[in-house]
RNA sequence: GGAGGGAUACCCAAGCGGCCAACGGGGGCAGACUGUAAAUCUGCUGGUUCUACCUUCGGAGGUUCGAAUCCUCCUCCCUCCA
C-alpha cells in the first residue's frame, strides 16, 4: 500500500461522493498541502455530533498535513441558504451572524488543531464584489443550469415559490472557491450541487476545478430524520457527560455502526474487528458503550468518559436512580398539590393535560412507586424523587 | 390585466351546516417485552381548576339555534391566459 492509497482511505472515510477522485490523485501526488475548503452557514448557535462528521473530516485532511480552511458564510448568511428547505430560508441580521460565527470558532477547535486552521469570512471578498460584480457573478449561469438543482426542481414542480435572492446562493458559495482559490471543498451531501458550481466558475477563472467531497448528513438518534436541533434528536457538543453518553446509548445497533464510521476515530479495520465480535455473540450494548465512552471523552476528556459510563451502568443495568438530577421547588395551594400540576410546575411535563395523561398511562414513579390514580395529591414540606417516562427524573420539594 | 384553484393540528392529508378537539398516514410520547437496542403489541398525541369547560381549522366580519364547513371583505400561495 503506498501512501497515496492510505490517504485516499482516510479521506474517502464515510465519504459519500468524490468527484473526481483522479483529480485528488492527481493534486494529492503533488505533494504539495492542498488548500481544503468548508463552509458554515452561520445559522446554528451550537454545534451537534451531525456537525461534527464534516469537522471530523476536516480533521483527517489535517493528519494529513494539509492547510485547512475554516469559512464562515457570514456574508452568504445574509442570503439564507435554501439549500434543502422546501421554504425559503429566513436572512440573519449581521449581529445574528457575528455572534453565532463566535460560537463555532469557540467549539470547532476541540475537534481541530487551531494552530493548522485558518478561519475565514467571505464577507472579506463580498462585499467588495458590488452589486456590479454580482451581476458579472450571474451572468455566468442560467436559470435552466440552476432549476437542476433538486430542491428548486421540486420547489419549481410542486408550485413552491423560489425568490430570486436564492440563486445568488450557490453563485456566491461557487465565487468563494475561486477566491480562496480551493483544492478540494467538502459539504453534506445536500450541497453538491452549490460545490459544482465552484467547479464551474473556477474554471471560468482559469482556475483547476476544486475536488469536491461530499459527506452524508447524519441521521439524529432515532434514525431516520436527519440530525438537528429542532427536531430535538441530536447530541450537543456542549451537553453534560452523562446526557450525551446516555443519549448515544440509545440509538439503534444498527445506527451504531454508522455513527462508528462517521463519528469515530477508531480505524476502519478496527470496526471491522467490532462487528465481527457482535457476530460472534458478543452484546451490541457492550460495543455502543465503546462508542459512547470515545465520544464523551473526545469533548470532555477520558475522566468524564469513565464516569459517565460507570454511571450509565449503575443507574441502567442495576436500575438505580440516577445521583445528580435537579432540584425543583414548587408552590402548593393550601399544604397540598395535585401530581398533576406538580410535574407542570416542575417542569417535567409541559402542560397539565399532558402531565394527566402520563399519569393515566402508568409513566409516572414517586419515589420508586408507580402512580396509578390521577387524582393523588401532595403534601406541603416533603421532598420526593419524581420520574416521569424513563428519563426524566427531579427531585421536588412542595412547599 | 383576465380566468380559475388553494390555505386544516409538528408534517402530509381527510372533512364541506350539527355525531368535529376534527378520519387516516408519518413523526413523537408512554406502557409491555428487552440490552434505555431493534422488531412487535397496546394506549396517547390543543389547553384548563379534567366524567365538564375553554381556545383552535390563513385573518376580520356576517348568516344560522348551531360553522372547519355557507356569505362578504382582506392577506398569502399557485395554475392557465395576456
Amino acid at each position: 500500500m503506498t501512501d497515496y492509497d492510505e490517504a485516499l482511505e482516510l479521506i474517502g472515510r464515510g465519504a459519500e461522493e468524490i468527484i473526481q477522485q483522479d483529480e485528488l490523485l492527481n493534486k494529492l501526488k503533488r505533494g504539495k498541502p492542498l488548500r481544503i475548503k468548508t463552509g458554515f452557514d452561520p445559522t446554528a448557535p451550537d454545534l451537534h455530533l451531525g456537525h461534527t462528521v464534516l469537522i471530523n473530516k476536516m480533521r483527517h485532511f489535517q493528519e494529513l498535513g494539509h492547510h485547512v480552511m475554516f469559512l464562515i458564510g457570514d456574508f452568504t448568511g445574509l442570503i439564507g441558504d435554501p439549500t434543502g428547505k422546501n421554504v425559503t430560508r429566513k436572512a440573519l441580521s449581521k449581529e445574528e451572524i457575528a455572534e453565532n460565527a463566535k460560537t463555532y470558532q469557540e467549539q470547532v477547535f476541540k475537534i481541530l488543531d487551531p494552530d493548522k486552521t485558518e478561519i475565514c469570512f467571505n464577507s472579506s471578498w463580498g462585499e467588495s464584489l458590488g452589486a456590479a460584480g454580482m451581476i458579472k457573478l450571474a451572468a455566468k449561469y442560467t436559470v435552466a443550469r440552476m432549476l437542476e438543482r433538486d430542491d428548486f426542481k421540486k420547489r419549481y414542480a410542486s408550485n413552491q415559490p423560489i425568490s430570486i435572492h436564492e440563486f445568488l446562493y450557490p453563485l456566491m458559495q461557487g465565487y468563494d472557491s475561486v477566491a480562496m482559490r480551493a483544492d478540494v471543498e467538502l459539504g453534506g451531501t445536500d450541497q453538491k450541487f452549490n460545490l459544482l458550481v465552484g467547479r464551474e466558475l473556477q474554471k471560468e477563472d482559469g482556475q483547476e476545478p476544486q475536488v469536491i467531497l461530499t459527506m452524508p448528513i447524519l441521521e439524529g438518534l432515532r434514525g431516520v430524520e436527519k440530525m438537528s436541533k429542532s427536531l430535538d434528536n441530536y447530541v450537543g457538543i456542549d451537553e453534560p457527560p452523562a446526557d450525551m453518553y446516555g443519549k448515544l446509548m440509545s440509538i439503534s445497533d444498527d445506527l451504531m455502526w454508522r455513527y462508528f464510521e462517521l463519528l469515530s476515530f477508531r480505524p476502519l479495520s478496527e470496526l471491522d474487528q467490532l462487528k465481527q465480535e457482535v457476530s460472534d455473540g458478543q452484546n451490541p450494548r457492550d460495543i455502543k458503550m465503546q462508542l459512547a465512552h470515545e465520544i464523551v471523552s473526545r469533548f470532555h476528556g477520558a475522566n468524564q468518559g469513565d464516569a459517565a459510563q460507570d454511571e450509565f451502568v449503575n443507574r441502567f443495568r442495576h436500575g438505580a436512580v440516577p445521583d445528580d438530577m435537579p432540584d425543583i421547588e414548587v408552590q402548593s395551594d393550601g399544604g397540598k398539590l395535585a401530581l398533576g400540576l406538580v410535574l407542570k410546575q416542575s417542569g417535567l411535563t409541559p402542560s397539565s393535560s399532558e402531565a394527566f395523561r402520563m399519569i393515566g398511562q402508568g409513566a409516572v414513579r414517586i419515589d420508586g412507586e408507580r402512580v396509578s390514580e390521577r387524582d393523588i395529591e401532595l403534601s406541603a414540606g416533603k421532598t420526593h424523587v419524581v420520574q416521569v417516562g424513563k428519563r426524566k427524573f427531579a427531585r421536588v420539594s412542595i412547599k
